[in-house]
DNA sequence: CTACTAAGTTGGCTTTCCCAACTCACATTA
DNA sequence: TAATGTGAGTTGGGAAAGCCAACTTAGTAG
């Protein structure tokens, strides 16, 4: 029986490798350059090197030459990079409430004035979309 | 320099590994038995099971003895697992959008009607959470 | 008595990871 | 001009994790 074919298992098969989502975290809070993001992931050099090939590949960062003379780099969000934050903030949102223990190392506000608490809401009527308020509208068989 | 710590880095340490997550989709849809994971997710037996340990361990998941003649088991989620759905649809929005080519293999309805389409807003005022909108208002230094 | 199912275990091999040291191209300081 | 520093990786060797198929254990069904 082949595996369940799934946009979630895709998207894992693209950020889902180890140091991939911290990598981007970094480069979200503006770090951008190898040897800063190598430090503040803890990945090592060469594993680091792979994953953000792969990222790069996959079209959610791409590598700018910021300087020629010495020829240096640094790494910025597409699209696709951008369109992650989502995912960080509810990986973190999940890690703030149920896995970080004492002061939480990182707070944001929202533009409102409040510190963000992110909720996932529906887009059409803007309820909240919980498991329990979703069904199942379509599955392909293969 | 010690890496920075972060409610991310410490959730990934939970259900960062290779295959956690898409066992806990299986569980999310409704199967919670050990072989029928280890099919639909395709990880092997033996990683399926360290990882399902890991997460009864970290409180994600709850192994529930369903018969006892023969002895049978099922995993289901506690209240941390559960809200792990907002990181699961965020992961599958940006899979379908940015990753996933033809047909859509999942397509979820809210109970309002619409085909979900998640977006996630500032609990306070409602308002969407993109990037631009958000401000560090503080950060630890160790 | 044999076959079958669920839920793992086990052994052997392959791949990936980790770490420290090294390279390379340039800039700066002495 | 020689030595030092910096950014961005590479390289080599050992340790850890992963993959697969076969095996086990406990019980049911024919």
């Amino acid at each position: 029986m082949a595996p369940r074919s799934c946009s979630i298992a895709n998207a894992l098969g693209v950020v889902g490798e180890r140091w991939s989502l911290l990598a981007l975290r970094e480069v979200f809070l503006g770090v951008t350059r190898f040897d800063q993001i190598a430090a503040n992931t803890g990945a090592s050099r060469d594993v680091l090197t792979v994953r953000l090939k792969k990222l790069v590949a996959a079209g959610v960062l791409e590598k700018h030459q910021y300087s020629e003379h010495p020829p240096r780099y640094e790494y910025v969000l597409t699209d696709s990079g951008r369109a992650l934050h989502n995912v960080m903030l509810m990986l973190k949102e999940w890690g703030d409430t149920y896995v970080t223990e004492g002061p939480l190392p990182l707070v944001w506000e929202h533009s409102c004035g409040a510190v963000l608490e992110p909720r996932v809401v529906c887009a059409a009527c803007g309820e909240e979309a919980t498991s329990e308020s979703l069904t199942r509208a379509a599955e392909l068989t293969h």
